[in-house]
RNA sequence: GGAGGAUUAGCGAAGUGGCCAAACGCAUCAGACUGUAAAUCUGCUCCCAUUCGGGUUCGGUGGUUCGAAUCCAUCAUCCUCCA
């Protein structure tokens, strides 16, 4: 019995979207679906408690980051990942990949793996594939991601092929080195940058492998988004059916819902929160910087259509005065109201799939949020 | 009444003859943020101009000088000490 298990509910008959349900050992979800990002094992500034309020079911948390502090062992002895933070549902951890691309300013690249340095004290590090299996069946989430190569964009053809036959490799190695594949589901990475025979290739060859769920990783870092969404109009055909597909790193409400459109189940990305705590906020009508002067005097709620929490409680002036004013409390109302609104405009996206009528919904929701004509979105 | 010190852009504070429209910090205003090195980062803030550039500034006034925030005189205000 496989740990993670993907069931198809039904397919959007406007937009071929895919309405389904992902089982794993800390509970059932619905999809397509949002993922929080937690990765030092919490949601900056949320509680358990406010995730569940908002309806979160699965949450990310980090390889890199929980093994440099405090210690996968730790983690390990406190019970689990779970345990450690107070989350029974479902969790899951990236493999450490992405961080390899993003802290790149000093890292090697090899067969074996990549050494590079800590970004605490600069400690001299290696990470392999085996070497985050590891960590990961440590940390015990219920989805734990293969050690991949994120490669940059723009990069030539020749890089890009050598990269993602690296990361298949990789991918395979994670595979035979994975110790606990029955009660935690273990995911690879397509990559192929913004090339479709790339794409296909890295498709192809992971496929053969069965895992049993795949991601589409590379996207979403500088590339226009038609290029995204190219690349995901290549790839997604050629995953198969009967298991979930994780877009990575994406969640500007726009490329959620085209994502959704082509056949995406999971979504998780950092953008809510982090520019929730820089004072920007979505909201049915557009993005809104709540920080800027002209909400001085704005008694009104964040958002008029939004019955969470913070738009229930506060007003824009409140939001805009406690941010300005560094409070804590601030951080946390916006972080609330952001992650409230993705995760409700999922549920409608889910919806609208049960309907026949997730093309209606994107058109709706567009011109709501002041982007009909708009490619660069959010 | 006497002696000394101070006064710089919204605030604090450098600058003591040309490289000064004036460092830096804060505040302000705006922008960025997409598998989190991020409650972070970038830019703006005398006036006009999209750029080049132009025009007015360093308590007030008057002077010295080719040239003054910087030197001199004087006035104003504040602080410290002595009577």
């Amino acid at each position: 019995m496989a740990a993670v298990t993907y069931e198809l509910i039904k397919t959007c008959k406007q937009t071929g979207a895919r309405l389904g349900r992902v089982h794993t050992p800390h509970g059932s979800f619905e999809t397509p679906i949002f993922m929080p990002v937690g990765t030092l094992a919490t949601v900056k500034t949320m509680s358990p408690e406010d995730l569940k309020e908002m309806e979160a079911r699965i949450i990310l948390s980090n390889t890199y980051h929980l093994w440099l502090r405090p210690g996968h062992e730790i983690i390990r002895e406190a019970g689990g990942l779970h345990k450690f933070m107070n989350w029974d549902r479902a969790i899951l951890t990236d493999s450490g990949g992405f961080q390899v691309f993003s802290l790149s300013d000093m890292r090697k690249i090899e067969e074996e793996g990549v050494h590079f340095r800590s970004h605490l004290n600069g400690d001299k590090l290696f990470l392999s594939p085996e070497k985050a299996m590891e960590i990961q069946n440590a940390l015990g989430p219920d989805i734990m991601m293969a050690f991949d190569e994120c490669a940059p964009y723009p990069a030539d053809h020749a890089y890009v092929k050598h990269s993602l036959e690296r990361t298949t490799r990789w991918a395979e190695r994670c595979l035979e080195s994975h110790a606990r594949p029955h009660d935690q589901a273990l995911f690879a990475i397509v990559q192929g940058g913004m090339y479709e025979d790339l794409r296909k290739q890295s498709a192809m060859d992971l496929t053969s492998m069965d895992f049993p769920g795949y991601a589409i990783g590379g996207l979403s870092v500088g590339e226009p988004k038609h290029l995204m969404y190219e690349a995901l109009d290549t790839t997604m055909p050629l995953l198969p059916t009967n298991k979930p597909r994780y877009l990575m790193g994406v969640g500007s409400p726009d490329a959620l819902i085209e994502g959704a459109m082509r056949g995406v189940d999971m979504f998780d990305c950092v953008l809510p929160t982090r520019i929730a705590r820089n004072g920007t906020t979505m909201t049915s009508q557009g993005r809104l910087v709540v920080r800027n002067a002209k909400y001085q005097r704005d008694f009104g709620p964040l958002d008029p259509n939004c019955s969470c929490y913070t738009c229930k409680n506060y007003s824009r002036a409140y939001l805009r005065h406690l941010i300005k004013s560094d409070e804590t409390f601030g951080l946390r109302l916006t972080t609330y109201h952001n992650l409230h609104f993705l995760l409700n405009m999922m549920a409608q996206v889910r919806e609208a799939i049960r309907e026949d009528r997730l093309r209606d919904f994107r058109d709706e929701f567009f011109e709501n949020y002041g982007m009909a004509n708009n490619e660069s979105g959010f």
